[in-house]
DNA sequence: GCGAGTTGCTCAGTGTACTGACTAAAATCT
DNA sequence: AGATTTTAGTCAGTACACTGAGCAACTCGC
């Protein structure tokens, strides 16, 4: 019967703020490599050597999700995989030389696109922005951690 | 070489958002209906007899995946799909009974959602979150218009 | 009224993201 | 040590979401 206003529903304006977000991405920063490659990269640039498990709660992904991600970014040669020899379980998942220079390269185009994506908020506004929706994203995984 | 934090990464946060908004989504809502097809449904009960290409512009996303979600919500008997007697490009969509009965259930479920999503945040908080990310949003639709 | 351009849709391809089932390896508990 | 449980990773299946190519139908200019 009666329709609901999308625009004061979170999921719908987080699915559009991501979406948005995908685009510029590829636009000011890469066509190759995307927002969660970068998180990736990111996090083995900050904690080399770490299996696929840890890097999941890293970047907030599950591990079904990281070992496709993983696989891909190794296939391009940016990192390796190799097995643990002290636990034959874990991968331990290193930056190639390679890997850790598209890292470097896409820290200031990153930076760049934040800047022009936040924009049309003022300083305040965006640092509001950022804080909130970090609190809300931490309490749902809370419900589920 | 240095590591930038994530959690200062509007992209980053968007998409812990929209995961968390997903996982809640399930438990809270529907294991069958998404919340994208939830968008569709509810742009149909606004406005019934549009075309694929109206619809995607009222729920934001793009011609293929309206095509999908179309497709899928059609195979479970919730709308109708039928070509255009003036224009043969054209598919009409329509709400079955099923589907608006669906739309009807899930409206008073979406709405209990929202507010355990947002619980964390005051009001105003949580009438600012939803303002600002509009605004992000709807800027960087503009860029590419 | 006919050719050129536009429009609505489909299809193939790729990437993200989850669940659930499974395998293999390690840790734990008698 | 042997049985049980936990843990890391893989695999199949599904859904969302985009690009780019292509097709069929309509519109417009002349």
């Amino acid at each position: 019967m009666t329709a609901v206003d999308l625009s004061t529903h979170p999921g719908h304006l987080a699915r559009r703020l991501q979406q948005a977000h995908t685009l510029l991405w590829t636009t000011m920063v890469s066509e190759e490599t995307t927002s969660p490659q970068f998180a990736v990269l990111n996090a083995l640039t900050e904690k080399p050597d770490i299996d696929q498990r840890t890097l999941s709660e890293h970047v907030h992904l599950d591990r079904s999700t990281i070992a496709d991600l993983v696989a891909r970014l190794g296939r391009r040669g940016l990192l390796e995989r190799v097995r643990d020899p002290h636990d034959g379980r874990r991968n331990v998942l290193k930056l190639t030389d390679e890997g850790a220079a598209v890292h470097r390269k896409l820290v200031t185009r990153t930076t760049r696109m934040n800047r022009v994506f936040l924009a049309p908020l003022d300083e305040g506004e965006q640092e509001t922005l950022l804080r909130l929706i970090g609190r809300v994203a931490d309490a749902a995984e809370e419900l589920r951690g």
